[in-house]
Order: C-alpha cells, then structure tokens, then sequence
DNA sequence: AAAGCTTTTGAAAGCGCTTTCAATTTAACA
DNA sequence: TGTTAAATTGAAAGCGCTTTCAAAAGCTTT
C-alpha cells in the first residue's frame, strides 16, 4: 500500500498550514472561499481521506452507532431484524454514521454496552426487544449515553423512568384487522398470535378483543393461541385447528410465515384460503416476501421493519445533535392492505 | 457522563507510568507479575476502558472488520446475508474484531471501499456475490487491503489474477442430491434452478447435468427452469410444471422458499409430497426455517450459511495477522439431509 | 496615510494511546 | 563485595487530526 496522504502532507503540498487545510475541508466559513476550493482540488489529487482514527481522538465522537445483538441459543439472527438493520444503516450511511455490529452472547450483552461506551466506540445505540425494567436501559440512562429502543416493553409494576422509543401500534393494528373482518360478516376468528411473552403480541390480542367487543362477537378461548412465528409452527396450529368440527371461518395471525404455514395446513384439509377460510397477517414487509409488482397474497397489516429502521435511526441522530430534546416517542401506524386471502363472506 | 478514566488516570492512582500500565494491560512479558495484578486490579476499580480511537491511531489499525452492503432497488437485505452476517460477527468478536456495516447504493459501491481504506476505518473487508472481472477486487488488490470474498465468479475471458474466497462446492452439491434422487428411482427429474446470471446457480445445473448424464437419463430442457428464489416463484413456475399431462417425478430447486411455493402448488393439484411428487431442495440453513427439535419437512442439500459467515471471518482474520499466507481458499461440502418429501419411489 | 475593523491564516497544544530507547533495579556470579 | 547480565520501569516521541489563541493581511474610514 502506498503511502497513506496525511493532512501534513496535504498541507506541505498545498503550501499552507494544517490548519487552514483542516478548516478547508470542512467547510469553515474563516476560509477563503479560493481557498478552499484548491484545497478540495489537491485532495482529490493527492487522494487525500483523514483518518478516522484520528478524528474521533480529537473530536471524541465516533461517529458511529452501536447496534449489539444477544444472540440466542440457536445462533441466529432474524430476518426481521437483518431488515431493521438495513433501514437504519441507510439513514446513518446518509448523515456520515457508521454502524458497528456486535454479536454477543446473553451472558456478555451488558458488559457489551458498557466496553462500546467506555472506549468511546459508538456515539449511540439502538435497542430492540426491550423487557419490563430492562438492564440495558437502565445502563444506557447511567452512562449517559444517547439511545433510542424499539418497542415498548410492556409496563412493569414499578414506575419506570421514561425513555425513547419508537414503536408500531400493534394494538390498533389487530384492531383495524379484526374489524376488517368482522366487517365481512366473520365472527368465528381464531388469533394465531406471537409469543405473549412480547409486550407487541399482548398488544395485538388487545387488539383483537377490544374490535370483538365492539362487535359483541365471543371470542372462543381454543381460538386464541400464542405461539412463536414460523412456518412449521402455523401449519402445525393450524391443522389441528382445523381437525375439530367446528372451525373457524377467519384466522389473524402473527406474520407472514404463520400465514403461509396456515396455508399449508388448510390446503391439506382441502380448504381453499380466501374462499372456504381467511387469513389476514401481519406483514413487517420482509424482503423476499414481497414482489412489488405482483398483488400481495395475503390480507394483511403492513408495517415495513425496515422504514422503521430508517425512522429510528433518524432520531437517534437528532438525539445524538441535540441532546436537549430527550426523550422522544414515536408510534407508527400500520397500514391495512387487501389481498386475496379474504375476498369473501363467511360460509354459513 | 462522569468523565471518562484515560491511561494517564489510571497511572497517575497506581503511582507509575502510562508505558508500565499499558503494557501491563496488553500483558507484556516483561512486566512483573505482581504489576501486572497490581495494574488489572485498578483498572477495574476505576472502570478503565482504553479508547479505541486512540488504540487505533497509534497502532495504525482499526481492529474492524468492514462489510459493504450494495442494497438493491428494492431496498432489502436477503435473509441469507444477514445469517451470514451473523456468523461472521460472532467470530469478530470472538477475536475482539468489530463488524463495521454499511449500507450504499450500488454507485457508490467502489467509492465506499476506497473511503473505509483510506480513512483506516477497518482492517480488512468480506465480499460477496463476485461477478467475473469484479472492479471491487481489483480495487482492493490495487489498495492493498486484505479481504475474502464469498463465493467465486465463473471464470470470465481473461485470465484474472487469484484471489482468496471462501465457497460452498454447489455443484457437487446439486450432483449429490441428483444421484439421490436417481438412486431411488426416479428419472423425470425438474430443476427449479436460481438465476442462472449466477455462478452458484450455474454450478448446481452443471451438478444437476453431469449426475443425470451418469445415470443416462434424459434431461427435458422445458424442466429445466431458472428463476429467482421466493416462494411465488416456486408456486408459480410450480404450478405451470404440474398442469401439462406429462409432470416430473420430482423437482430439485434452488432454496427452501421455493421448495414451499413448490408445496403450495401441488396441494392445490391435489399432490401429495413425498408420495406423488419428490421436492429436494438446497438449505442454506436459515433462521426461521429450521426447527431443530422436528424432522426436517424436506429433504435437502444442507450448507450452513452461518458457519460460512464464521468460517470465512476466520480466514480473513487469519490473513491479517500474517499476510504471508496469501490467496487461500475454502471448499464447503454441502450435506445431504433426507427429510419428508422425498420417501418415496416414482410412481409409475 | 494612519487607525480601526474584519477577514484569513498559522503555531502549537492537545486528544489517549503505543513503542523506542534509555535508565534503573534486581539477580547472578566470581 | 564488586561486576555484569537480566529483568523491570520510565521519559518522551509520535500517530493524524481539531481547535484555541495569536498574528498577518485586507478593507474602510477619516
């Protein structure tokens, strides 16, 4: 490797002083307008780029945004997140910020944060999956460093002190969901719902109920299943749902995946979706599930996981260039899109 | 933000240099052992992190790893780079690498591996997806930068000078699952191929061609389809393949989505699989995808992309440290699993 | 043409670490 | 006990940038 071109060099080159050349280069209004402008021609020409390293030392920023995954036991990242990623990464490649990845196993995440913090490796975080009372938070909010969650978790017994987050609303989006279809005339729908250990899937169960209360359907408690969000574990449900005698004539479920695997199930039994049953999901608009130019397959609440990294990702620099407004919330609204699945009436 | 605890601190409070505790901290030999506990001891009381900024200046290297993501039109990032991505991460930072992602339209693809060069903002970059003559190695052998790349181009015209990759050995693979099938009896075989403007794809039909040509049969070039690899494509294209009288006995395809999409359509043809029709398809081993604790629902040729992730951050890691070893390269063998949609024989 | 501004440029001090080279201490030996 | 080699420790330079403070240059005014 040649050489790397130094500011001094570039300033020897130049005839002038670091200084100057520094200021040139980022924009100072003290400079010379000229001036600049043969600085910005010799950088190119000498192939000049600073050193990070060096900036950051003198700066004591980073310009970097720390996103630390605990990765599970199963040693795998979800696709949901690989898109929030990508949304956030576009924002911050867009504003000069670098993300920093980090994997770390459960038992070493906080001390994760604190390393990141401590050797001034990131200016920021983001955090997905908040817990009631969770650790990192409280971390973050010690340390002092600007950050930004995902989510809400669901409210703890003691009073928590606030802090910012982005999030969907879950609960008004299986609301508008179920009375999408208690609207067609369905009243026996199942809610294939995610793991009620997430604050978002007790979100969206009160969803469901509020929009059946409304209607004064009965929800039948057999219907209403929290189970983790793949495929297998949709066909699965599914085709023992759809064993019993009674069935339901409508299932909401939790992602696109289950939706598929419910597909599966109903067309072993025989059943076609969107005539003899409706399927309605939710969508976070994952890459490889959607081709934009054909009609979406599914009914389904659409939210894109990966603008809600973008989102985020944008207010956490705001944070980051302001630290006075603190504290910041946003909740993103889902957006109902009809599909094939449900272009029916129930069957009586 | 209590101010930060610098080296100089540290010294200061145990009463000796910064040179005794630095090197103490990097656990130099020719510190005492008693110092060196001495040094721990303190740098824990006081919290002490050493800034990487500062680490990096002095060193001259950035202790991270750079991935440049060119994100497509759609703005998505595939499922299957974000499990490599996690393998790769969870080797980092096994080694106290950092991952340094980003994300750029694919114009400012090259721009970006010359600004993470040349600002030292990493160490060392993985590539993926190589196209023939890629400008992306060529410009970092020009750079001089260590980097491995995922994957190999097929070869083009000229004679490229080599470069160190990491691949999964796709055409042994796609011959492999052939003979499998052909082996339990089957000879109307269908090839539901990736997009053959790739090499791996092109690799697999090379596998798929040479195992039929073995077992004289015949390969009918309208079951020969190459497409993109979602779950639509495999219902569609699926669903084309089984309307004709004549319909294969089985059908390799190029990924699990596909395989589902497979599944989808002859369900609603009313074809069982793994009694009238044999889907054997390649697994990349993806999150979500794969529930360890049940049998696999298809069969499939299995190559973990995650430990392709961790494999190849090894690698590269490995040539940093002694950039002697040049060019290395890596064959992975794919696995075949048998799962539930192919015990069958062909019926007749 | 001198005084008083305003606009531009520079010298030099850090940022927090690593590392070279020299100094000091300790151990080994005669 | 004095010498010499080996084991430890320190002083200071330097990594490449930003930024403070001071100096120089350029314009206006009288």
């Amino acid at each position: 490797m040649t050489k790397k071109t130094s500011l001094k060099d570039l300033a020897a080159y130049l005839g002038m002083s670091q200084t100057t050349v520094s200021r040139g280069l980022s924009d100072y209004p003290e400079v010379k307008q000229a001036t600049k402008e043969r600085i910005r021609q010799a950088a190119i020409a000498l192939n000049y780029a600073p050193s990070s390293s060096a900036q950051k030392l003198a700066m004591g920023r980073s310009f970097t945004i720390g996103h630390i995954i605990a990765l599970s036991d199963h040693r795998t990242l979800s696709p949901f997140y690989a898109d929030f990623i990508a949304g956030a990464g576009e924002t911050y490649a867009a504003h000069g910020y670098d993300m920093l990845l980090s994997m770390v196993t459960k038992d070493k995440e906080l001390e994760a944060y604190r390393n990141l913090t401590n050797a001034h490796k990131v200016d920021g975080f983001i955090l997905s999956e908040p817990v009631p009372d969770d650790a990192r938070i409280t971390l973050l909010q010690e340390l002092n460093v600007p950050f930004i969650v995902h989510g809400r978790a669901h409210a703890s017994g003691e009073a928590e002190t606030p802090y910012p987050w982005l999030d969907v609303n879950n609960r008004r989006g299986f609301e508008e969901a179920t009375t999408y279809l208690l609207e067609l005339g369905h009243r026996d729908i199942a809610l294939l719902n995610g793991p009620e250990i997430f604050n978002f899937a007790l979100q969206r169960r009160r969803g469901f109920h509020d929009a059946m209360a409304a209607y004064r359907a009965t929800t039948t408690p057999a219907w209403m299943i929290s189970a983790d969000m793949s495929e297998q574990t949709g066909f699965a449900i599914a085709s023992r749902l759809l064993e019993n005698e009674k069935i339901p004539t409508a299932i909401i479920c939790s992602s696109v995946l289950v939706a598929i695997g419910i597909q599966r199930a109903a067309n072993q039994k025989g059943l076609k979706i969107g005539r003899d049953l409706s399927v309605l999901c939710w969508d976070d608009c994952l890459s490889g599930f959607h081709s934009p130019d054909r009609a979406p397959q599914f009914t389904a609440m659409q939210s894109s996981i990966f603008l809600a990294g973008a989102e985020i990702a944008d207010m956490l620099i705001q944070q980051i260039k302001f630290p006075s407004a603190q504290n910041k919330t946003k909740l993103i609204e889902a957006k109902l899109v009809v599909g094939q699945s449900t272009n029916n009436r129930p069957p009586r």
